[in-house]
DNA sequence: CAATCTTCTGACCAGATGGTCAGAAGGTTA
DNA sequence: TAACCTTCTGACCATCTGGTCAGAAGATTG
């Protein structure tokens, strides 16, 4: 690995920019790392090689395991919740959902490694990520609640539970990154397909518009 | 631990026996240790702590991590498909996918375990898992997809796409065991209550149903 | 260029972990 | 009861892993 890049041209670079190149190239090879094998199988030897750098040098700008991790966590939780935002009360629930599913998708095929970290750690029991959870999370979750509260007031939705169509929708889309390989072997494909993402995302907006009594168009 | 049994009579037990109580006592703890944990961060010593034997003890029934491990998976590998035969093609859709999805519900509350070493196993490449995903679970796959496709031909559902549907009541229903940390937290509860899992079968039959075109009743 | 600061790294270490083994203890059989 | 089989276990070991550190190498500053 250490010598395969062909060229290596030792360009001068600024302080400046090694901190922050040298960092970011560790946290998204950490990300990998960690989405493929969890924390604890996850080892910085693994990490160091598939960045193709010393063990030392990612113990030096990470002083540890545990804080590499969070810092990964810390930096894919924006990824992981920015579209929740979007639905607003004054949106009419047929688009807002619709797009809020094909983003939640979306994000599921684009940035897997992101929905499989979180993944991982709230199957075994949010260590790291309870208190992120409990305050930034939370807080999108009840605003998303009031927001399905708003539509079912205005008569534009059936009286579901908003927590649970809120549990629904997460766990549905975050399918299509958390069990791809399951997906993918019962589809018999060796991965699953733009048309793939598309039908998940029809049978999902669907089932959710159907099911709340919002009609398609 | 090690001292904390009371009354410790050493009955005279019949080796038959003894195999069997043990292998079961071994299995029934690495199980929960295997799903708290995962396999890289369970250890035999932690599996033995748990289970009041010696280390050597385990490695005695089972020679190594790795067999536990797949010992472990194949037994809960019946208890996580046991529902899927249920439906057949001459039920209405309208029961037998009530029913699927309570039961399915029921088995997150009831046995979480199974369900999250499975999510994990998934979750990174199902290593250890994908030959019986391959074949077992595919099966399964198939046969319910091609009810799903029987109650479409009889015009009792809407033409949904049977996989995509399958995997939204899967990954729906799972979140109930997988995901359960982050729900009651969610939900501001130390954990969810008989109502919330009722809650959730409601809802995801309601969707499911209302969504393919089944009336409620 | 010289002094100084930051980045980088090979060598090293302590503790954890999976696994082995010899022999003790307990059960079975004739 | 004696020979034999199965179960059990403390002690031990090789390897892996996270983390340290001294000093080299490179960048910055005056």
């Amino acid at each position: 690995m250490k010598n395969e890049k062909a060229t290596k041209k030792p360009v001068r670079r600024k302080l400046a920019d090694i901190r922050k190149d040298n960092s970011d190239q560790i946290l998204l090879v950490a990300e990998k790392v960690f989405a493929e094998r969890g924390y604890r199988g996850s080892t910085i030897a693994a990490i160091a090689e598939e960045a193709d750098l010393p063990k030392a040098n990612i113990l030096y700008y990470f002083k540890t395991k545990e804080i590499l991790y969070k810092a990964v966590l810390g930096r894919q939780l924006g990824i992981w919740m920015q579209h929740m935002d979007a639905m607003t009360v004054d949106q009419h629930p047929r688009d807002a959902l619709r797009d809020y599913v094909r983003n939640k998708i979306k994000q599921s095929k684009d940035h897997p490694n992101s929905s499989r970290i979180f993944a991982a750690e709230i199957l075994h029991g949010a260590e790291f990520l309870q208190e992120k959870l409990r305050t930034d999370l939370k807080d999108q979750f009840d605003r998303t609640c009031e927001v399905f509260r708003g539509w079912i007031a205005k008569r534009w939705m059936d009286p579901v539970s908003p927590e649970h169509l809120m549990f629904m929708i997460w766990s549905s889309t975050q399918a299509y990154a958390d069990y791809s390989f399951q997906s993918s072997i019962m589809l018999e494909k060796p991965e699953m397909t733009e048309e793939d993402y598309e039908a998940g995302v029809e049978l999902i907006t669907r089932l959710v518009l159907k099911g709340c009594g919002i009609s398609l168009l």
